[in-house]
DNA sequence: TTGTGTATGTGAACGCATTCACATACTTTG
DNA sequence: CAAAGTATGTGAATGCGTTCACATACACAA
C-alpha cells in the first residue's frame, strides 16, 4: 500500500527509527525484524509495522525488512538524503555545546555559521566554525541557510527569530524556554530542557 | 469538579503553563484569562481551560484565573513544591553546559552532583559542584538524590543508567541518542537532540 | 511438493485527546 | 436592580492514534 498520509506521531518516531536502523546498519545488520526493531529502539513491533505501512510495503513476510532500503526509504521522507546546514544564535554555554556535539552529522546536519552579540565571543573559532556578529545575520540568507537553532536567554529570543525568519529560515529548533511567534509557514520546535525534567517528579514514586 | 485523571498530554502542557504563569507572576501580574495566558504560551484557551477543569475550579468566571494560586496548584501536582536534588553524569560539551543551565532553577532543581570517567575532568569545579570519579556514584545514595541527568556518548548509555538505577535513582533524563532500558518502577525521558532537527525539513516546503 | 514456522500488512475495535458549543456565573454599567 | 458583557467549566462530538487479530506470504525442511 502506498501513498497513505502520514500521522504526525508516526513522524515523530521517524528519526528514532532510523536512527536505531542506521546503527544496525553500521554493526554489520542487513536485515531486522519487526519485533528485533523494536527491542532496539524501545517501540512495540505492531507500531513499527502500521507505521511502516503508512509509507510502502517494505518487508517480506517470513524475512522482515531490509536495512539499507529502509534507512534510504525513511531518508526521503524526511528530507535528508542532502547535507543540510543549520545557523546557530548564542554562543553562551547551551550555544557552544550544541556548535560542537556530533550527533548532527549522522542526520546530514551541519551548523555552518554561528552567531553571537557579545563582542568577547566575536571573532572565536570552534570546530572551524567562526563565531560572528549577529548584526551580519544576513549571511544565512547569502549562504541559503534553511535552518536555525536558537540558544540565547528567553528575553532574547523572540527577536533572534524574527531575525531568522526575515533571514529566510523555514526552521527553528528552540532552546529557549519560550513560546516563539513565527509566520504560518516556518516550523518551530521548541525544547524546553527544564520542562522535560519537570515532568519527572510526577511520575515518580516518592517525588 | 475534583479528582479525574489528568491525562498524559495535559501533564505534558503543564510545565510549560508553570513557566508561563510564573514569568506572568514575576512581571507583576495578579490575574489572567485563558486567552490571555493562551497568547503567552501559544496554546488555544480552550485547551487551557479542558486541560484546568481536570485538577478543579480555579477560575472566576467573568474574571480569569489567579496566578499565584494556578502555580502552587500545577506546582502541587507536579510535586515541585520542595526543592529536588539531581545528579549529572558525563562532563562533556554537553554536560557542563547542562550543569551551568540557569533554567533549571525556577522549577526547584539543583545540579548537586556530577561525575565523569575522564581522570583530566575529576576533581574540577564548576558552578561550586565538584566533577567526580563515576566509581564514586554511590554518593547519589547518600545525598539521596532521585534524577539523573545522562550525557555520555551513547556507547556509555545504558552502563549509566543501570548505575544511576542501582544507586537509587527513580528518574533518568537522557540525552544520549538512544533507548535506555529500566526497570518499569524507572521514568525515563530521552531527549535527542539531532533528533528534533532531523523533522524539520519534512515539515518546511523546499526542503 | 507439501507442511510447518515465521513475520508482514491491514481492517476493525478501541481508547484517548482535541475541539466545539453553550449553560453558568461573575463584573460592570446605567 | 436589571441588563449587557465577559470568561469559566464541561458534556458531547469529532478526530486521531494505538492496539488487536488474523489473513497473507515467504523460507526452509523433509
Amino acid at each position: 500500500m502506498k501513498h497513505k498520509r502520514i500521522p504526525d506521531e508516526t513522524v515523530r518516531r521517524l528519526p528514532v527509527y532510523l536512527r536505531g536502523l542506521m546503527f544496525l546498519r553500521d554493526s554489520g545488520e542487513e536485515r531486522i525484524s519487526s519485533t528485533e526493531l523494536g527491542e532496539v529502539v524501545g517501540i512495540h513491533s505492531w507500531q513499527i509495522r502500521k507505521d511502516f505501512s503508512y509509507f510502502g510495503d517494505f518487508g517480506v513476510r517470513g524475512v522482515g525488512y531490509e536495512i539499507r532500503k529502509l534507512v534510504s526509504e525513511i531518508k526521503g521522507i524526511l528530507k535528508l538524503e542532502t547535507m543540510q546546514k543549520a545557523a546557530l544564535v548564542g554562543a553562551g554555554n547551551l550555544g557552544l555545546a550544541i556548535l560542537a556535539y556530533p550527533g548532527f552529522e549522522v542526520y546530514g546536519f551541519d551548523v555552518t555559521a554561528a552567531f553571537d552579540n557579545n563582542p568577547k565571543k566575536i571573532g572565536k573559532k570552534i570546530k572551524n566554525v567562526e563565531i560572528m556578529d549577529i548584526a551580519r545575520i544576513d549571511i544565512i540568507k547569502k549562504q541559503n541557510i534553511k535552518l536555525g537553532i536558537i540558544a540565547v536567554p528567553r528575553s532574547a529570543a523572540q527577536k533572534v527569530a524574527d531575525k531568522l525568519v526575515k533571514a529566510g529560515v523555514t526552521g527553528i529548533l528552540n532552546f529557549s524556554p519560550c513560546y516563539i511567534m513565527v509566520p504560518k509557514n516556518v516550523k518551530v520546535i521548541t525544547i524546553d530542557i527544564a520542562g522535560y525534567l519537570a515532568r519527572m517528579p510526577y511520575y515518580t514514586p516518592t517525588g
